[in-house]
DNA sequence: AGACTGGTGTTACCGCAAGTAACTAGCATG
DNA sequence: CATGCTAGTTACTTGCGGTAACACCAGTCT
């Protein structure tokens, strides 16, 4: 049956598919984001035009690989945003799942975190984009969430994308710090980060003799 | 006089650097971060092996680069820092401030924005480091500030250093975010922003039937 | 004067990476 | 048998970062 061996055909190629993107991993993972395109292939045990057809080009390739793992981040902090508990232990966990990511695989952290390639350079121009596309679907995914769930008044879901891309920033770039530099416990700076979002900074006072923040 | 000799042809070599560089930065606001030595020696109307005397390699030139842009725009948050009025009319400005600058100038937001470029690849192994430079250095700048204008208790300048990078990085992707689709007035992300800070966030109720944020 | 130094600049090259053209071999289907 | 589809190859082009070797042209030291 033709519909049938298609079937197969494509299972097929899907699964060969996959499993160069297993090779590109473990070559990534171990050589960084700028292994070349020979090291995967070889890797994979195959020659570069393979994954020229398979994936078009490096960003491709790229794209695929990064997709999976920004997926199952997602996922992760999907859940820990549905932990139990009040609005701030769901915060905290979501925080301390982010970090706890991160901190366990810095590899896969550092990948996802190199902007997009420039796939489209039409002309040579450009526009004034940077683009890190977990960044940006981890802030659209959380302002969904906040605008699902609070009331923010008539323009919620302006409110809620802005919140949810500046807090999802407000984790990258304190978690890009504390991995660099440890200077806290995971538990600390999920604290003081809470803290932040919890208004502590209008509610402290200034100190003595300054002009005030 | 030997030392004046040696001090006429530093500070000429000195004025070729920057000439240099503002070829450099011709070429970069033009093409995009991915510029060529070649072309930039081409703008400078000379050959590649000068530019290398002189930076060593693209990312001292790239570093060089960038830290004319970063200085400026440090100072002009620093300033916009020190603006008249209370706290919350100080951040305002200050998210003001960064948003008009990668707002009018794109091109050099996104060269700045670019992470370095693996400076020591160190064989071969990569610590889960990003490291925007710029990032950092706003971040550590902020949590100065704060430590030196808040008195948040015994472990101050912790706290301080966290926010600092939390609030940067909020600042950065929600800045990413509203520049790519511009889907709000300046004016409204900035008092969005103010909003998140000062504890909107945990003020606000669950939207009714929802589990709650 | 002549050798030395330190800057400017060049041409010509190396190594390596992305990406492509052209071709071959298996294997099912009309 | 011919056709087409896939997986695979070798060998190439193009372009980049970076370097070696050399030339020129000040002033400086002896």
């Amino acid at each position: 049956m033709e519909t049938g061996q298609r079937d197969d055909q494509r299972t097929a190629t899907q699964r060969r598919r996959t499993e160069l993107l297993e090779a590109a991993e473990r070559v990534v993972l171990r050589d960084g984001p700028e292994a070349s395109m020979n090291a995967i292939a070889a890797e994979a045990g195959i020659t570069k035009p393979i994954l020229y057809r398979h994936f078009g080009d490096k960003s491709g390739l790229y794209r695929a690989l990064a997709k999976r793992h920004t997926d199952a981040l997602l996922a992760t902090l999907r859940t820990a945003l549905d932990s139990p508990g009040d609005r701030r232990d769901r915060v905290e966990a979501t925080l301390h799942a982010y970090l706890s990511a991160i901190e366990t695989r810095p590899q896969v952290y550092r990948f996802l975190m190199h902007p997009a390639e420039t796939p489209s350079d039409e002309k040579g121009f450009d526009v004034g984009r940077h683009s890190v596309p977990l960044l940006r679907r981890m802030g659209e995914d959380l302002g969904e969430v906040i605008a699902e769930r609070l009331d923010l008044g008539p323009d919620t879901r302006e409110v809620a994308r802005v919140w949810g891309h500046g807090i999802v920033g407000m984790m990258y770039a304190a978690g890009d710090w504390w991995l660099g530099e440890r200077p806290l416990s995971r538990d600390l700076l999920v604290r003081h980060l809470a803290d932040l979002l919890w208004g502590r900074l209008a509610e402290t006072g200034d100190r003595a003799g300054s002009r005030g923040l």
